[in-house]
DNA sequence: TCATAGATAGATCGATCGATCTATTTAATG
DNA sequence: CATTAAATAGATCGATCGATCTATCTATGA
């Protein structure tokens, strides 16, 4: 019954080793050892080894943000505030990990998406989940899709960004920074959006 | 003469493969050879080795970015111009290099900044270098201290969010989005700082 | 010419890397 | 109980890691 727990244990372990110390910087041994899980069993769930591993810790890392996102777009007023609402979160989650749990995406990324083809479509298509979430959440204000597709662009980056920053900085400050910034921009585009809900119920 | 043209390559050859693929994932024999350095050499010039050969890397890499964004500022007639200059100057950068050539500070950090603190001071160090340049072009503009400062954070942020998803999508459109509207944001915002000039110059 | 320091050159070190391999144990099914 | 597959366990592989070491070559100055 518990029969895969071990797997869903590499999972975890793997998103919360990659997202601190990056791909490379993670080894194999270290990670069976915080998943408390046997060598053997890495390569049995995963026999594409590590890179079948980090695209499935990617895979669950984005289901689990995007919810997160979905929700701050489901109980705020505005887009604005849904934004502004993420930045808290991450900035609670940076500061409640002593700046370490950062986005195991955006370390992917940095690490391997000019070495690993394959992986490097991983990242993408993880980013492009958050993405999709983020258009969704400016189109149902009123955004038309070029609009939103820009937008998401910008506030994932943003956020991508300021993460770097006050993990560099080991300070919330850069964060709540965007935020409220990324907020009136977003509610400053969200103006003209308005005028367009009609046009986009058509 | 050309004495210290080894060290020289050293750095640079460091500072291009770290942007590119990261610290861990960079080793050293792979280093010395893309700087056509000898091994010993390595050591002869950085005793601390590779972290101190990487501090110097980003040291020198923050230098290099600086004075184009101080040119940028020089040469535009607005902040938000100067701003979506450099999102135009980094994308060509990108496109350039097939995605290779991102940041080796933003790199650095998601890969050492939880696990070797000197070298994350290095990083927050590396940053704020960047953070002043942006601050005083704020200020030149009008912005105060405070504002300043939370626009330095957000463009910055923006800029190394936008180059991480343009890697991992292989496309220069986050850049040139997040360009476009981070120059809405620092010009709406720079309204607002023109009418402290007077009070700046006090 | 000789002495010295700087720089080059690479062999070699122990440690660790990801991966493969063979056993053993456990769980499910007849 | 017997059979079979899943899962666990870890020894071991060659390769590579960063680092240390000695030796050689080169330039400078006395």
């Amino acid at each position: 019954m518990i029969a895969s727990d071990t797997r869903h244990r590499l999972v975890r372990a793997a998103e919360q080793l990659f997202r601190t110390q990056g791909y490379s910087g993670t080894g194999l041994k270290e990670l069976t050892a915080a998943a408390a899980a046997p060598w053997g069993s890495l390569y049995h769930f995963f026999p594409g080894g590590k890179a079948e591993l980090a695209a499935e810790a990617m895979l669950w890392a984005g289901g689990a943000y995007g919810q997160g996102w979905r929700r701050a777009f489901a109980q705020a007023a505005g887009p604005g505030e849904a934004i502004e609402g993420v930045f808290r979160a991450e900035a609670r989650i940076l500061e409640g990990s002593d700046y370490r749990n950062g986005c195991p995406v955006a370390a992917m990324t940095l690490d391997i998406a000019s070495t690993d083809e394959r992986l490097r479509r991983a990242c993408a298509e993880a980013f492009r989940g958050w993405l999709d979430i983020l258009v969704e959440g400016f189109a149902a204000h009123g955004a038309d899709a070029e609009a939103a597709e820009a937008m998401a662009n910008f506030v994932l980056a943003t956020i991508e960004g300021a993460i770097v920053l006050s993990r560099a900085a080991k300070s919330p400050g850069p964060l709540h920074a965007c935020g409220r910034l990324v907020r009136d921009a977003v509610d400053a585009e969200a103006e003209g959006w308005s005028k367009l809900e009609v046009r986009a119920g058509g």
